[in-house]
RNA sequence: GCCCGAGUGGCGGAAUGGUAGACGCAGCGGAUUCAAAAUCCGCCGCCCAAAAGGCGUGGGGGUUCGACUCCCCCCUCGGGCACCA
């Protein structure tokens, strides 16, 4: 008896796949098409177990679809531009393609030896320039139809590297190289007009039932419809019109200022000449561009001194402050406060002395604001004083809809729909990314490279040493002829944000080699992905740009109507998370440490080479950057391919996260071990006859298991599934029946495992005399009259405890169980002579007696 | 701060509103062995000497004949917050 040795039966059988085309994608055979799509990883250097985890699931679905009589779809590639290269030729010299195309080999050799049912002859990776280009081919198209245009936006400006910085870059308000302060500064960058589709993005969300619940909520929120009154506070002598957009118009008699950003066209007019607010937005423009960082900072505000009318009564004035948590990018970009139903207005107004007017009370105590604003839910009826539309006892909701008519009506204000949603700027001052195919010429101003000169590729001779964009100070690249007018004129140096080239890869895998960014016919054949997988971390961006991107993609004819939703199901995959080892360097700054380099004690943990202290933070995601991975190369070269697929698989759900432990990879390289044993002491078992009731069980047995495995995999409970394939090996190694019954459970086995353990599955079904590869085999059906019980065990509930047990006929009518519940022991002793007070028989499942 | 999730034995976890803890790990006992490894068999939520019984799904309330599951409040942890990918 051969024993289970992975090293020769894995390379094995991934030649006999490879040699066979078993999973290079084929539209032939009038076959249906599935298309499986994980999300393509990051060449961040080598693969993580999270990577492993991510990408069994993947080949658990294609390889169950492949043998369902689909034809199937399952490409990989990279996503292979962004900041992690340019970092690593600053911090080790070198060049960010050569950093990632090595990356990208590495990558891949890790990824061949774990059997990934994978159409590798459509690998790209978004660095290429024929996958770039074809972006570029777009983005010019997008430029024609008007979806991509230029505004100011704000960035984060490290004034002593003189250089954009990305938020992750930012720590504590400050630049990582250079400590200095961070400053907020706009530029004039290029924006996708998502904002466009707010309303069509929101409103397809309802039809997108196979994405979890969550992403959905969270999309939704994302884009943030409202809808609200916009209308003018009119200015005092010397100060314009101030518009703005609230929510809460309903509270409007409660308004104690007016609020403008600092970014408000009056603020930056009133900055030229006033020194103090020229200071006060100096100050509040220090710190990061994240809504977090605005959201958390200090509320401040300056009175500018103006004054405006408030529309309801010309007599009242109001002050016009400028306020740091008022965003230009949102509504108008000034508000009017109202403290006494807004939290964040009634601290503003207690700290700067402002007036606080309560203009609804609760019904019931009937209560002055102090410090805690009222703010009941818009559905709950409420007391107004003296509302201008006349309310008395009215909800939020209803009074927001009186008072949008009554200012509708009387001519003053209009009610508008609002969205969240911003344009998607794409903008990256960046070297290792896609160009922007467009030339600035002083005649022409903004035209685009022609489609005969893309791709405008990345010049290779760059360096890192000065901080900024190596593209701005490469004057050969930059430099060339307007392709207009033919002067001189230089070529745009910002690229693309990277979430552009993950917007639409999903498309071009249909049709990896097309000298076009899709082909029509192969898009209509493959699109949409029927199972897209990934991290719950792509909720939003990636997933919301995605929907975008195929709507544009449409609209300039790369993609058919039939695929503007281009994930039919989405799955969201927890994380393999590990705690992360971190020390300080002299400046304090924190220094990451791989786990096999840091030995972990009960009293604490060190450097294994040094034995310096290291500080343990709780578990994070696991990500190169912070040195929390683990890397499943030691596990198959140890235990094998097959070993790590079952592993990561086993024990927890796939939406959940899991702490990655070293223990276990052992225990479940034992129970393949023990399947292989199993099958090889069947198939070298000679034929003999069992008795009818063991072959009967075990037959059971075989059609459960393909009945609960088939469940577990269309449902993505892969923990269950195998759960269930344990139950059945055992089942299987227990058995007295006949050798051809026993083969036959085996073989099964073997095919219930292929989509998890395909080299195992495939030697084992080889040894039993299976025909052809498993891989081709067709998925087994259960037979369901032998998945029917004929009796079952009913529990006995006493008050909801359960007390005791009876074993029925399965169609057994209720009065018959009611009967022999009544007559059970356990009952009698506990109803002491007495009637129940209720009786609740559900046939099949339970009974409840009530005492 | 705002939005979205998750929390069940020593551990990973199972459970259409119907027997909480399937399956696996660890542990314990046994068989086999000169011995060990491997393998096989059995036990295994907590309290109680055991039985009977009681308690038990992050905490507190509620709905229900019956709640891990539904509702309300709270705690802790995780994800996202538009330039990490």
């Amino acid at each position: 008896m051969s024993a289970y040795d992975t090293k020769t039966i894995e390379p094995k059988w991934q030649k006999a796949w490879d040699e066979a085309g078993t999973f290079v994608a084929t539209k032939e055979g009038g076959k249906p098409k599935y298309y499986v799509l994980e999300m393509f990883p990051y060449p961040s250097g080598r693969i993580h177990i999270g990577h492993v985890r991510n990408y069994t699931m993947g080949d658990v679905i294609a390889r169950y679809k492949l043998s369902t009589g689909h034809n199937v779809l399952h490409p990989m590639g990279f996503d292979a531009f962004g900041m992690p290269a340019e970092n690593a030729a600053m911090a080790i010299g070198g060049h960010p393609k050569t950093w990632t195309y090595e990356n990208i080999d590495t990558m891949v050799a890790q990824m061949k030896p774990l059997g990934f049912g994978l159409d590798w002859s459509r690998m790209f990776a978004t660095c290429d320039p024929e996958y770039y280009g074809q972006q570029q081919s777009m983005f010019i198209d997008f430029l024609e139809k008007g979806l991509v245009y230029r505004k100011n936006a704000t960035v984060n400006w490290d004034p002593v590297d003189m250089t954009v910085l990305a938020n992750e870059q930012v720590i504590d308000g400050k630049g990582w190289r250079s400590g200095a302060e961070v400053v907020r500064r706009e530029l004039t960058q290029w924006f996708f007009k998502i904002s466009d589709f707010s309303e069509e993005l929101l409103d397809a969300i309802d039809g997108l039932d196979n994405w979890p619940a969550k992403v959905k909520l969270m999309q939704s929120n994302w884009i943030g419809k409202s809808r609200g009154l916009q209308f003018s506070f009119e200015g005092t002598d010397g100060c314009q019109a101030i518009e703005v957009y609230t929510t809460r118009p309903d509270t409007l008699m409660g308004a104690s200022f007016v609020g403008i950003s600092p970014d408000h066209p009056i603020a930056k007019e009133l900055a030229e000449t006033n020194p103090d607010v020229a200071a006060f937005r100096a100050e509040v423009a220090k710190g990061g561009t994240t809504a977090e960082a605005l959201d958390k900072a200090e509320k401040l505000g300056l009175d500018t001194g103006l004054k405006v009318k408030h529309p309801l009564n010309p007599d009242w004035v109001l002050p016009v402050w400028i306020a740091n948590f008022i965003l230009m990018d949102y509504g108008t970009g000034a508000i009017f406060g109202c403290p006494a139903h807004d939290q964040r207005d009634l601290d503003f107004c207690r700290k700067y002395a402002l007036p606080v007017i309560d203009t609804f009370l609760a019904p019931e105590n009937p209560m002055p604001v102090r410090d805690e604003a009222f703010v009941p839910p818009k559905t709950e009826k409420v007391r107004w004083l003296n509302h201008f539309a006349g309310l008395d006892l009215a909800t939020g909701d209803e009074a927001i809809d009186a008072t949008i008519d009554f200012a509708e009506k009387a001519g003053w204000g209009k009610g508008v729909t609002n969205y969240r949603l911003r344009d998607w700027g794409l903008s990256r001052q960046r070297y290792w990314g896609c160009p922007i195919p467009v030339i600035h010429c002083d005649d022409c101003g903004v035209v685009p490279e022609k489609k005969e000169n893309l791709p405008v590729e990345l010049p290779e001779d760059v360096t890192f040493d000065v901080p900024g964009n190596p593209l701005d100070r490469h004057p050969t690249w930059r430099d060339c002829a307007c392709p207009s007018c033919g002067k001189p004129a230089k070529r745009e140096t910002d690229t693309m944000d990277t979430f552009v080239d993950s917007s639409w890869y999903f498309a071009r895998f249909t049709a990896p080699r097309a000298t076009t960014p899709t082909s029509m016919e192969d898009a209509e054949y493959w699109m949409n992905v029927d199972q897209y997988i990934g991290g719950i971390e792509h909720a939003i961006l990636h997933l919301l740009y995605s929907r975008f991107f195929a709507r544009a993609m449409h609209i300039c004819g790369h993609l058919p109507a039939s695929a503007i939703e281009p994930f039919d199901a989405l799955f969201t995959q927890g994380m393999v998370t590990h705690a992360i080892y971190v020390t300080r360097d002299e400046n304090d700054r924190p220094v990451y440490h791989f786990p096999e380099d840091v030995e972990v004690h009960e009293s604490g943990a060190r450097l294994g080479a040094t034995g310096q202290e290291v500080e343990i933070i709780p578990s994070a995601k696991m990500s190169k950057s912070k040195k929390n991975v683990v890397d499943p190369v030691a596990i198959i070269d140890q235990y094998g391919a097959d070993t790590a697929r079952w592993f990561v698989l086993s024990d927890s759900p796939p939406e959940r996260d899991v702490e990655w432990t070293a223990s276990g990879a052992e225990a479940s390289a034992k129970h393949l071990a023990r399947v292989h044993r199993i099958a090889s002491e069947i198939a070298n078992a000679s034929d003999n006859e069992g008795n009818a009731a063991e072959d009967q069980d075990l037959m059971r047995a075989t059609h459960k298991a393909i009945h609960d495995v088939t469940m577990g995999v269309d449902t993505f409970g892969f923990n269950a599934a195998i759960a269930k394939l344990y139950a059945f090996t055992n089942a299987l190694q227990k058995s007295k029946a006949s050798t051809p019954t026993k083969r036959d459970a085996a073989k099964t086995l073997a095919q219930l495992m292929a989509p998890f353990t395909p080299h195992l599955s495939e030697e084992v079904w080889s040894m039993l005399g299976g025909e052809g590869l498993i891989a081709n085999a067709q998925w087994p059906v259960a037979d369901e009259s032998l998945l029917v019980e004929d009796t079952v065990t009913l529990p006995i509930q006493i008050n909801g405890k359960r007390r005791a047990e009876i074993s029925v006929p399965k169609d057994m009518d209720k009065a018959e169980v009611e009967k022999l519940a009544l007559a059970n022991d356990a009952v009698v002793k506990a109803l002491a002579g007495g009637q129940p007070k209720k009786l609740i028989v559900v046939p099949g499942r339970i009974v409840n007696v009530v005492i």
